[in-house]
DNA sequence: ATCTCTGTTTCG
DNA sequence: CGAAACAGAGA
């Protein structure tokens, strides 16, 4: 068992890395496909698509949306995050949320905070608890495993709301607190040995050598989902704290995905919005969603093929990480799946987690943030700026109604 | 064939 | 009015 959980932990470790090297590959798709079903209306789970976004970056579009044109404003969240933070004064950047381990952000009621994995420390510690409590069939009292602090970091920032169920494991007699993400693990672990002692294979190798257990594989739909959030959740300094050894990225060949890619870079990365006006240099993509970039793990659509597999090890840079991550959603995902968004909605706001399945969604979405409101009523008199485009044509037809029928229409 | 954008509609 | 979902069109 030991060494099952060993393995596990390994695997899990691996990935860590993977989420910034994203950024520093470069970046070129962006992002791909979604479908455009109404996630509403056929949960149908995009089933994988064959084809793997082209780096399409959305040039066309770029010109022409008036969205472009608009000199973005500061570069919001955007400072990737080596650029820096600090666009928005009320709001701490998206980065700036992400980072944080401690307190919930403020708005994601919804996804809230993910639900991050166990960390892979507490696996190892629970593993090596269990080793030692089977050998001596838990005689000594001396806590063995005691929360390492990566452990506890990770527990910190699971969001409790997914782990609620986690009770706290009898067998281990730890007097941890409830952290979730313990839980979580621990309630995996625990799990497994219970069901299966010897069972080896937990969730977590299979996905990490490409094979997934079954009950991966059933919970596929929602993964993608997770992984978005994942991506939100996961701090990239956190993952590699965990696994500084964890060899981690390694683009596995496996992973047919050449085209995969799209989470090397994020979509916005940089090129929609590169090409705005604001011309930032590199650091200022465009406007509003530069903090996407920032983010970094904003939103990248997920593949239409996305496997967690693939994703795991493939990624390259996936921030979130990994196969272990991948478990733990699973596991998690059951329970919560029906709750989050499809499966089609892959760009994720940064800021509020929420997602959408179309990147303007998500930019549309991205002016509720930052208080951009790029579209202002044409009428002489009136001001009145809107973030949604479609409100101020409303606006118009509504109070410049008379007038609004020129201007508008021509 | 696929993806994104725009516009309309709907909800809070 | 703000924001999101839906539907259609264009590239």
């Amino acid at each position: 068992m030991t060494m099952q959980l060993a393995s596990m932990v390994h695997g899990s470790g691996r990935e860590p890395e993977v989420y910034d090297h994203r950024r520093l590959h470069h970046h070129q798709h962006q992002t791909q496909q979604h479908p455009q079903h109404h996630p509403q209306q056929h949960h149908l789970p995009q089933q994988q698509h064959p084809s793997h976004p082209q780096h399409h970056q959305r040039s066309h579009s770029q010109s022409h949306s008036h969205y472009y044109s608009q000199p973005p404003q500061p570069r919001a969240y955007g400072a990737p995050a080596a650029a820096a933070q600090g666009p928005y004064p009320s709001r701490p950047s998206a980065a700036e949320q992400y980072q944080r381990p401690p307190q919930s952000p403020p708005s994601p009621p919804v996804e809230e905070q993910k639900p991050l994995l166990p960390s892979i420390s507490s696996l190892l510690t629970i593993a090596g608890s269990e080793r030692a409590q089977a050998e001596r069939a838990t005689q000594s009292p001396t806590s063995q495993r005691h929360p390492s602090p990566t452990l506890k970091q990770e527990q910190q920032r699971v969001p409790a709301s997914s782990f609620s169920h986690r009770p706290s494991s009898p067998q281990h007699s730890d007097g941890r607190p409830d952290h979730v993400p313990r839980a979580f693990g621990s309630s995996a672990v625990s799990n497994a040995r219970m069901t299966l002692p010897p069972t080896p294979p937990m969730h977590a190798e299979p996905a990490a050598d490409g094979n997934q257990s079954p009950s991966a594989a059933s919970t596929h739909s929602a993964t993608p989902y997770f992984l978005g959030q994942s991506l939100n959740n996961m701090e990239p300094h956190q993952q590699r704290q965990h696994h500084p050894s964890a060899p981690v990225v390694k683009r596995h060949p496996d992973a047919p995905q050449s085209s995969m890619s799209p989470y090397t870079t994020s979509p916005y990365g940089h090129s929609p919005y590169a090409s705005s006006p604001g011309g930032a240099s590199g650091a200022s993509y465009y406007s509003p969603e530069p903090h996407y970039n920032a983010g970094m793990y904003a939103q990248r659509p997920l593949p239409p093929n996305f496997d967690p597999q693939t994703m795991a090890v493939s990624a390259p840079g996936p921030p979130p990480s990994g196969p272990g991550l991948w478990q733990h959603h699973h596991y998690i995902s059951a329970s919560s799946q029906s709750a989050f968004p499809q499966p089609q909605e892959r760009y994720v706001c940064p800021t509020c987690a929420k997602a959408f399945s179309r990147p303007s969604s998500l930019r549309i979405h991205s002016h509720s943030h930052t208080g951009e409101k790029p579209y202002k009523c044409t009428q002489p008199g009136c001001g009145k700026a809107f973030s949604v485009r479609s409100n101020m044509k409303r606006h118009e037809r509504g109070c410049h109604a008379s007038a609004s029928t020129n201007t508008t229409a021509s």
